[in-house]
DNA sequence: TTGTGTTTTATTGCCTCC
DNA sequence: GGAGGCAATAAAACACAA
């Protein structure tokens, strides 16, 4: 391939030093005659000499802190010979860069992620390295800040949906709460629109003035309670209708013949349900209303009114 | 010391842009 | 078509527990 470079092809050392010179100079070929920045002539007993890749094989990583220039040269080896015969036969070996080059690639690096041709030969020449592997680095720099880049954009939506998730669990739990609001208020109503239609058969029938034990178990604030479930009256009565049209031949029929029939008021069934739980409100709509008060009840479509009417509340209440 | 997992350096192949 | 970027990957270097 062109444009990469085989480890091999690297062995020749810094672009344009001479490698005699590399043999001869104590700080190195690559070393510049510019000073450095200032960064990396403090604080290190190491001095900048240059690549060591490209000069010396030696591993000069500063592993353990231990301070050792960034490379050796050959003549600072008791068998300088061995190695500089060793430089030639062996395929150059990977190595890591200095602490010190690192840190002036990543302020580099903070300035611009991208490298510009000349940017990228400055940085080589001030580091020692070839421009090949100034490029190299930022590119694999950049697809480290890629990957933490991700990682960070994961934590902030999993925060995000954890946190949503959170109030849509309440909400559940809310809707949850006021449905089973609305079912208890819904049976309390039907319960007592049963009353007072029987109520008011009875009136017709006898013309005598009513009893009405209706009239006084039922408190102003019971009959408001069940108001605030409709907020529209007509709602209530769009509703109440799907059960107790006056209109509806099963509903008439019914009443009227069973009244006939029983001859009697104490078949009146309105408990006072003020003072019930949950649980007997449940049995008294379903299971304990007297079938010859209400002979032809079965006919109606209970829970089908019931879940009419928590349909109308339930919007109701969402304004 | 050694096995193993992680990090860093470098290569390869493909793609886009000029 | 060449240069440069990127993703995937290889491989060396490193860290660390057993």
């Amino acid at each position: 391939m062109i444009k990469s470079m085989a480890t091999g092809g690297r062995v020749a050392g810094c672009s344009g030093s001479n490698f005699s010179a590399l043999l001869q100079n104590q700080r190195g070929p690559c070393a510049t005659s510019q000073p450095l920045d200032p960064f990396f002539l403090t604080g290190s007993s190491s001095s900048f000499l240059g690549s060591r890749s490209m000069v010396s094989f030696e591993d000069v990583h500063q592993v353990n802190g231990s301070t050792r220039p960034f490379f050796r040269t050959f003549d600072q080896d008791e068998n300088g010979d061995d190695e500089l015969d060793e430089y030639f036969h062996q395929p150059e070996k990977k190595r890591r860069l200095s602490v010190d080059q690192v840190h002036f690639l990543e302020k580099s690096f903070e300035v611009e992620n991208k490298l510009e041709p000349e940017r990228k030969i400055q940085l080589a020449k001030e580091l020692g390295l070839q421009p090949r592997q100034v490029a190299i680095w930022f590119q694999n720099r950049r697809a480290r800040w890629k990957t933490k880049q991700l990682e960070k954009d994961y934590e902030a939506l999993h925060t995000s949906y954890n946190s949503l998730k959170a109030d849509y669990d309440a909400l559940l739990k809310e809707k949850d709460i006021l449905k089973a609001e609305v079912s208890l208020l819904t049976d309390k109503m039907l319960l007592r629109e049963k009353g007072n239609l029987e109520l008011s058969d009875k009136d017709t029938l006898s013309q005598e003035p009513p009893k009405n034990p209706i009239g006084d178990s039922t408190s102003e604030g019971e009959v408001s309670k069940v108001s605030i479930v409709a907020c529209k009256q007509e709602d209530i009565s769009s509703a109440k209708s799907d059960i107790f049209d006056s209109d509806s031949p099963h509903y008439t029929d019914g009443v009227h013949s069973s009244l006939l029939e029983a001859g009697d008021s104490s078949y009146v069934f309105e408990p006072d349900q003020s003072d019930l739980s949950q649980d007997e409100e449940d049995n008294l709509s379903k299971n304990l209303l007297p079938s010859y008060v209400f002979p032809k009840l079965e006919d109606v479509n209970y829970s089908e009114a019931a879940a009419s009417f928590e349909d109308h509340a339930f919007w109701c209440w969402s304004y």
